[in-house]
DNA sequence: GTAAAAATATTGACTTAGTCCATTTTTGAC
DNA sequence: GTCAAAAATGGACTAAGTCAATATTTTTAC
């Protein structure tokens, strides 16, 4: 990963211990929630708050250095996977989420039909079936 | 629309006021809340609790009479035209919501290039944007 | 290195969307 | 019409996240 610091410096922000924990933790767990985060800096600076984690969060999707998914049924997901068009498959039994790869392989990969005067950003694609080991138990 | 009193017997549903109404709103209000549902079956019926709406829209989706869309920052939306496996363009600065047809146009039109194991039930796709009235704002 | 200004963090109240649960009412089958 | 099952009601409750005032830290300018 790249150094935190410099991270937050070349995005015009100012570097605080929070910030630099935060991505840490999103490094740490990838496609975890804000709380999972909060848990995780709190593990390594000792204290946060909850502000502070969705202040960081938000600032740093924002300047594009994060990515937040949001599945339906699910709180908001971090990740620090961006720029290379991938999208998420998630089980609907367990929540498990895992990355997978463009299927067709540039961004973006998908060209609405028509689009309504609308000026399209972003394609997000999110693959909902169920993982190896809730097919097994069901 | 098919009388919303076969369509809940069609699907082995009780016949009830509250439900017959909740069919109506969605389809009076397309990409509607929750709470838009709620308050135009109130106007058609006079009232009905916040659960009834929860509880009709819920099962109307699980038998597949409904669908829920969950968008980033914004609560559910419900609509009535299922199956045609169209997709959501969203505004990102008022929340306008529009079906796209799929670009591709069979189901699924989406195959992921590796799949983990899982069993992929759905490919969900939505388009992130700008709206021709926003854009214009800016 | 210091001080002022700007940015960020803290705290705690608040909001929104939705769930839980015990009770009452309605529906469908005989 | 009766009765069991399904659904609706009402109200308390929870989870995720926002707001706003104050305190602290970081950055910038000297």
């Amino acid at each position: 990963m790249t150094d935190p610091g410099s991270l937050l410096r070349d995005h015009g922000l100012s570097v605080t211990a929070q910030r630099i924990a935060v991505l840490r933790a999103v490094a740490a767990c990838p496609h975890g929630t804000a709380d999972d985060i909060a848990e995780s800096v709190k593990s390594e600076i000792g204290s946060i708050s909850k502000q502070a984690v969705y202040n960081a969060l938000g600032t740093l999707v924002e300047k594009g250095v994060l990515r937040r998914i949001q599945p339906a049924g699910s709180p908001a997901l971090f990740e620090n996977r961006i720029g290379d068009n991938h999208h998420h498959l998630i089980c609907r039994a367990c929540g498990k989420t895992v990355d997978i790869d463009c299927a067709v392989g540039k961004t973006p990969c998908l060209h609405a039909s028509h689009h309504h005067g609308f000026h399209i950003e972003e394609a997000e694609v999110i693959y909902w079936g169920t993982c190896p080991e809730c097919r097994t138990q069901a």
